[in-house]
DNA sequence: GCGACAG
DNA sequence: ATCTTGTCGC
């Protein structure tokens, strides 16, 4: 894949949220129009307390669910986490694995925000205008937003609302289990994202794009390389 | 000052 | 995110 470099990574807390701030008006947002066959899956995994952090992606088909492609990688990180600046940490790594790829994604799956963010700019939102790529932001826990009640049974959700405005979805994946937090990250309107989240988790609470991608890179720290 | 807080 | 054992429910 092609990665412009937009802007440094090695940077203060301070330059982070300005670089938000600016790049959160490069958000666009749009139906998807054309085919969707390869949606990818992106998680890392790190080491208790060392720097070491293990990237994966896999490329699924879609809507078939087959794995056609995974690359993982070992790398270091510096940035800490901070919540509201978790693609500082992150998105460096993922970048690395992201140009191994050869079966280009139509569709990107982060794990955590889009643009339900303090300032509009999750990590997905953040990876997309990278990429000027569809990606969707699906997140185990909140960060921001208020909502109500979900519906126990399997595809109910409800609008995740912050400052007057709809940023996401709370979406039960999986009836009687915790839903997922849904945003849409770039290049894809909410309505969308739910379908696609929807359409890709058909047996547990994570779509499996980022399921096996968790997988992928939780073998790979604890057992070494797979075959 | 206090509580909240993606991974 | 990681560490960590058994346990409860479908």
């Amino acid at each position: 894949m092609d990665i412009p470099d937009l802007h440094p990574w090695n940077v203060t807390y301070e330059e982070a949220i300005k670089i938000q701030k600016c790049l959160k008006d490069k958000v666009i947002l749009k139906k998807i129009d054309r085919r969707i066959n390869y949606i990818a899956g992106l998680d890392v995994s790190y080491a208790k307390g060392a720097n070491t952090i293990w990237t994966g992606v896999v490329v699924l088909d879609f809507p078939s669910l087959v794995k056609i492609e995974e690359r993982w990688a070992q790398s270091k990180v510096s940035f800490p986490y901070i919540p509201g600046l978790l693609s500082f940490r992150e998105i460096p790594a993922l970048l690395d694995i992201l140009t191994k790829i050869e079966v280009e994604p139509d569709l990107i799956f982060c794990d955590g925000q889009g643009i339900a963010h303090p300032r509009g700019l999750g990590i997905a939102s953040h990876l997309g205008v990278l990429l000027r790529k569809p990606t969707i932001g699906c997140a185990k826990s909140r960060l921001v937003g208020e909502f109500d009640p979900v519906g126990e049974d399997r595809g109910e959700h409800v609008y995740l609302r912050y400052q007057n405005r709809i940023i996401g979805a709370v979406v039960r994946t999986r009836s009687r289990v915790k839903p997922v937090f849904i945003s849409p990250g770039y290049g894809v309107v909410l309505k969308d994202c739910i379908r696609f989240v929807l359409e890709t988790c058909p047996t547990y609470r994570i779509p499996e794009p980022t399921r096996q991608a968790h997988l992928l890179v939780n073998s790979v720290r604890c057992n070494g390389v797979r075959s």
